[in-house]
DNA sequence: ACACCCGGGACGGCCCGTTTAT
DNA sequence: ATAAACGGGCCGTCCCGGGTGT
């Protein structure tokens, strides 16, 4: 009873986020949603009470908690998220479906505070524990340098966007390999694991290390 | 006669940026134009032959003409293309509501192969010049780096949309100051002016030059 | 188990008496009457085979052959009657919300004849066994008259029920001291006891005589 | 240009009338206003921006000022204006569709205060002037006399309309010849005039009078 | 040429009264 | 007696053309 609902729910979900990705949260309408997935109207609002509901069920169900153990070399642990999540963007479509909507300006209430904000205090953060660690060069300001990337991010995503996201991870690793070397210093450079193909292997980290095997 | 007609256009070309810089081409509504420019939905319908046309209008009215005179150190005048383009997003709404647009999916499709591919060339072929030039890093893949700056751009800008642009050419400086020390030789860096506040002079350095001094 | 059943009818009927009462027919809407009465959708449809049954329900519901004792002076029948169901619409939630129901156009097919109807002809033959004891004017026509009692009774309930019925005894018998005089004999009229605090009593009566002491 | 519109316009509000009278304000529907009216949707919008706005239309349409001339009777201008009352509402279709708007619960809000109140004022302030005169019962009270006459009309009218108000003025002469010897002194009584075929004169002096030969 | 009033339909989101699987 | 699914329909609004001045 219950496992037709689950699956019922899911299918509405990842209609929804294809939906929500390829129109945005305006010009989707309730009725592709529910023709992609294949249930009725009535099947779709008995799950979810609205337009907006849908968008916050694609937004928060994608795993925020999946997270990467803690690295000794805080500047790798930076290049490690990004990488993963851009991994996850280009392999994920609800992730990727929650980063349009949540980029979306007619959306972007229902994710408080904006997206970028959150990934600005989380990067700001991580840089700073870096510096402490003497790692960063001493003219770095991190939280400058975590909204400059954190923007740039999601400007690489925009882009790689147009092609389906298909070259998101290259397009990442590019942009790390840009702004890495201005900020760090020679000698953890030199350490630095940046390689494009690493979001697989990061991803079954994250899934080992963090509480669920979700989903 | 065509007085009043040439107004009419621009008052309603005005408030269509406006509207589409409020709410994106899909959730913005012709009613909402018609009403903020003051001029009844016929006076619309006269000189725009429909919402597309409107966008178009919209697209096509930012001098894309405006130009910057080439410069010896093709490295500072990507430097200023870059700032004069913040600069202009800044301070004209026909100028944002243009990159709004040129970035939703929606009205993608009206800027021929979107706003990435016209501004990935322009910048690549800066680069491939000062490449020849010898101003860049030999490991430096002039379009890989023109990809990654315009994203980049790209995102800094969305990122500095939601407080209303006005911390703009603060981040592009930013973002300029973390990717050109990686792409460009010492002797060059040394020379450069990154200055934030350089819009408004490059901005009546491109009046000048430009064909144009229109408007 | 049928007591539990038994109990939930009861709920279900109340809460759609009272969803009935506020909104009217068409405007009540069943989720809220399961609402109120606390069952789920389902229990409802149990008891229930649709929103029509539900209104038929509640219209049986009410006690129709509640019916006080004949009375030897049939005018002060005519007016206890009055009065009696003046009180229980005043202080049955079910009494009165059927008679909202059958006020109800939309309602009205369901109640066989309307709600005038029945009360025309009772009180027709009510007054016909009056003028033939003498208790009335020569030129009483009983069926007009009955019609016109009928219709003001309904009037001044509906007058009444904008302010929660708290005044419809009062309104009543200020109605039959406006029109009685007019049909019976002067000798007769000095018999009348036509107070407005009658309701209890009669309806005590009507307890004690009827063959229900129903529920 | 104006004289379609006002054609347009005018069809809409008669069959929103006629589907109001007949439904009901929430019971109908848009569509079917339309459809009786002939029109589209557009058009219907264009005139009216909501179905409530529709009501106060036909709320507001019939001409409330239609007024009868003061008479030195009072009493007989009571009759004369229950009458008139009674015959515009068995005639015009937009009076007993506003009737039946201000009667139904969904839609009072629209019509301030209720429709009773209004009438009612009315009513008593007559029969104020009545008792001034002498023309009352020493034992009449004006504003209760008036709630009993204001309610059991309307009860009688409620009553008519299941026939389509074809005995209306019938039933209305027929409660004032109820009602009527119980209020006033018998000198007065006899010079009263309470045929229930005076509507059309009454209506015809009354458009005389009234400031308006409107439309 | 320029502006506008008026009207036309097509959906859009949502909710509602109901059955089917369980 | 329940949870889940079903469609039909409602109101509103949106993007637009034809007929009408000026």
């Amino acid at each position: 009873m219950q496992d037709r609902a689950i699956r019922t729910r899911r299918v509405i979900l990842e209609a929804a986020a294809a939906v929500f990705e390829k129109r945005g949260f305006e010009a989707a309408t309730i009725s592709e949603i529910f023709t992609v997935a294949g249930v009725t109207k009535g099947a779709l609002y008995f799950h979810f009470q609205s337009k907006e509901d849908l968008a916050l069920g694609v937004l928060s169900e994608q795993d925020y908690n999946l997270q990467l153990p803690p690295r000794a070399c805080k500047t790798q642990e930076l290049v490690d998220v990004a990488t993963l999540h851009a991994y996850r963007i280009m392999t994920d479509p609800l992730v990727s479906a929650a980063v349009r909507l949540s980029m979306d300006r007619q959306a972007q209430e229902l994710d408080g505070g904006g997206p970028f904000s959150r990934w600005g205090e989380f990067v700001g953060e991580l840089l700073e524990e870096a510096r402490l660690q003497g790692e960063l060069l001493v003219h770095v300001q991190p939280q400058e340098t975590a909204d400059v990337l954190v923007g740039a991010f999601s400007g690489v995503q925009s882009m790689s966007q147009v092609v389906g996201y298909r070259d998101l991870t290259q397009k990442v690793t590019s942009l790390l390999r840009h702004v890495i070397p201005s900020i760090v210093v020679p000698s953890v450079l030199l350490t630095l694991d940046m390689g494009a193909d690493r979001g697989p292997g990061l991803y079954a980290e994250a899934l080992g290390t963090s509480d669920a095997g979700s989903e």
